[in-house]
Formats: structure tokens, C-alpha cells, sequence
DNA sequence: TTAGAAAGCCGTATGCTGAA
DNA sequence: TTCAGCATACGGCTTTCTAA
């Protein structure tokens, strides 16, 4: 703005400046006071250096508000009800010095004075008139408080929940170790005792089991073997039976010539 | 004619919320 | 846990209306 300002000033002339009359005002914004739409704007101001002045001391007021350089939603997460209240009385002691602090001097257009109360009242009005969004703002935020302050306990008994599962674990193993090496020597040989019957027992019925398998084996293959002898003394048989008829052929009295030149297919 | 007030629109930055 | 969508707070600019 300053360069701007140099910049035409010596452009068109200081005399021209003078005359074109330029007036500078701020428009202020606070929400949460006044409503989202809600503007509240300084009187006219002549003097550039005055209004960047006012400008300064009321963005240093914003500061205050500020999360990382910008005002953000939810302020009343960041900030307590008496913070907010209290920067809102330095703005409004602020804005009503801006309206009538200098109105006097020549830096203000004098040309429509304001008295304190006139503008107090008019912050005050605007304020009363967005007291149910205000309402509105702070029943939202207690609820959402009540919701995160519910979650964190639930939270908490789960947490509690799961130590509680871990120690008794922990402290049942512990008595079993201890029940197992509090026990007597008598009964430690007794246990080692029936322990080797256990496994001398499970040793020999395996064993008596392979030599089952083994029997089993050898009757199947005399089985076979019986049954191959058996084919073998009718085929035996056969061929004594038919040598014995081929004999008695060749040897009956009434044999003939033709009969051993081969008339029968032998 | 002009200052002031009110309101709206757009853009930016950020936080919150609920669904995936 | 992540992320899109919405809400919030504000700045900047414009327009409209009213009263002086």
C-alpha cells in the first residue's frame, strides 16, 4: 500500500493526491462474537500510516488467537471461555478507540463523530444477537468433550481389563511350576517308574505288532504256494492221462497202416 | 453525495468427524 | 490409521441500502 501509494503520488502529482481525497477503513471479522457474517468497519481514515497503525494493533490482537499463524477452527478446543472474553474486550476497546479515540484529531474524517457509548452499545447489540450461536457453539463443544472423555475411559478399562487377564495367567503358570517342584522325591521315582512301564508297554506292542505283520505275510505266501503246487499236480495228471490214451491208441488190434501214416492229427 | 452498516461470495488454512 | 468431506475463522472484495 505504502509503495502504491509513493508510486501514483508521483505518477499524477501531490496536488491531484490531495484532491482525489483517498480514505482508508478497516473491516473487522470475530465470529464467534458477532456472528460468521457479521463485520464491524472503522470510520474513514485519511492518513494511510494511521489506518496501518490500527491495522497492526489489531492483527497483534489476532495473533493471540492464533494456532501456527492463522485463527482456526475451534477456539474454544485451544482457548478457555475467559481467554476468549478477554481478548474480545481489548478488541472491543480497540475498535471503540478507532471510532472515537481520535476522532478529534485531522488522521479521522470528523465528519460523523461517534461517542464511546453509541459504539460500545452497538458491539453489545451485535454480541446479544449471537448469543444463541454462541450457546449453540459451546453445547456442541461440551458434547463432543463428554463423547472423548467417554472413548478415553473405555479405553482405559480395556487397558486395565488385559493386565488384570495377564497377571493371572501369569501367576497360574507360576503355581504350577511351583506345585511341580514342591513335590517328594518318592513320588518323583514313582512317576519315573510308571513313566518307563508306560513306555516299555508302548515298546512292545509295536514290536508285537510288526511280528503280526510278518506272520501275516508268510501265510499269504504259502497260500500262494499251495495253490501253484496244486495246478502243478493237475497239469501233471493231464499229461499222464493223455500219454497213457495216445499209448492205448497206437496199441489196439485193429491199427492200421493208413491210421499210423498219420490219418489222426496226434 | 457519501459514510456506515449489512450481507454475500470466493479463497485459504486448518480442525473435526465418520466411513473404509 | 487414513482420508474425504464438512465446518470454522478469517481476509479481501463487492454490492446494496439507509441516513445524514
Amino acid at each position: 500500500m505504502r509503495r502504491a501509494w509513493v508510486e501514483t503520488e508521483s505518477e499524477v502529482g501531490v496536488e491531484a493526491m490531495e484532491d482525489l481525497g483517498l480514505k482508508f477503513f478497516l473491516s473487522l471479522r470475530k465470529s464467534y462474537w458477532i456472528g460468521r457474517h457479521m463485520k464491524v468497519t472503522t470510520p474513514r481514515i485519511a492518513c494511510l500510516e494511521t489506518a496501518l497503525a490500527y491495522r497492526r494493533r489489531f492483527a497483534e490482537l489476532q495473533q493471540a488467537l492464533s494456532h501456527r499463524g492463522v485463527v482456526s477452527p475451534g477456539l474454544l478446543n485451544r482457548l478457555s471461555i475467559a481467554d476468549l472474553e478477554d481478548n474480545w474486550h481489548r478488541f472491543s476497546a480497540l475498535y471503540i478507540e478507532a471510532c472515537c479515540g481520535l476522532g478529534e484529531t485531522q488522521n479521522i474524517d470528523a465528519s460523523s463523530p461517534k461517542s464511546k457509548e453509541a459504539v460500545a452499545k452497538r458491539l453489545a447489540t451485535l454480541v446479544e444477537a449471537n448469543s444463541a450461536e454462541r450457546e449453540k457453539q459451546l453445547r456442541a463443544w461440551n458434547c463432543r468433550q463428554m463423547l472423548l472423555e467417554e472413548r478415553l475411559q473405555r479405553q482405559a478399562a480395556r487397558k486395565e481389563r488385559a493386565a488384570l487377564l495377564r497377571n493371572r495367567r501369569a501367576m497360574s503358570r507360576e503355581d504350577r511350576n511351583k506345585a511341580r517342584h514342591q513335590k517328594l522325591p518318592s513320588e518323583l521315582v514313582k512317576n519315573l517308574v510308571r513313566r518307563w512301564e508306560r513306555l516299555q508297554s508302548q515298546r512292545r506292542r509295536r514290536e508285537a505288532a510288526v511280528l503280526q505283520q510278518e506272520r501275516a505275510k508268510q501265510r499269504a505266501a504259502a497260500r500262494v504256494e499251495l495253490k501253484q503246487r496244486a495246478a502243478a499236480r493237475v497239469e501233471l495228471r493231464r499229461c499222464r492221462m493223455e500219454r497213457e490214451e495216445r499209448w492205448r491208441w497206437l496199441n489196439r488190434p485193429d491199427l492200421t497202416m493208413a491210421d499210423l501214416l498219420g490219418q489222426r492229427g496226434l
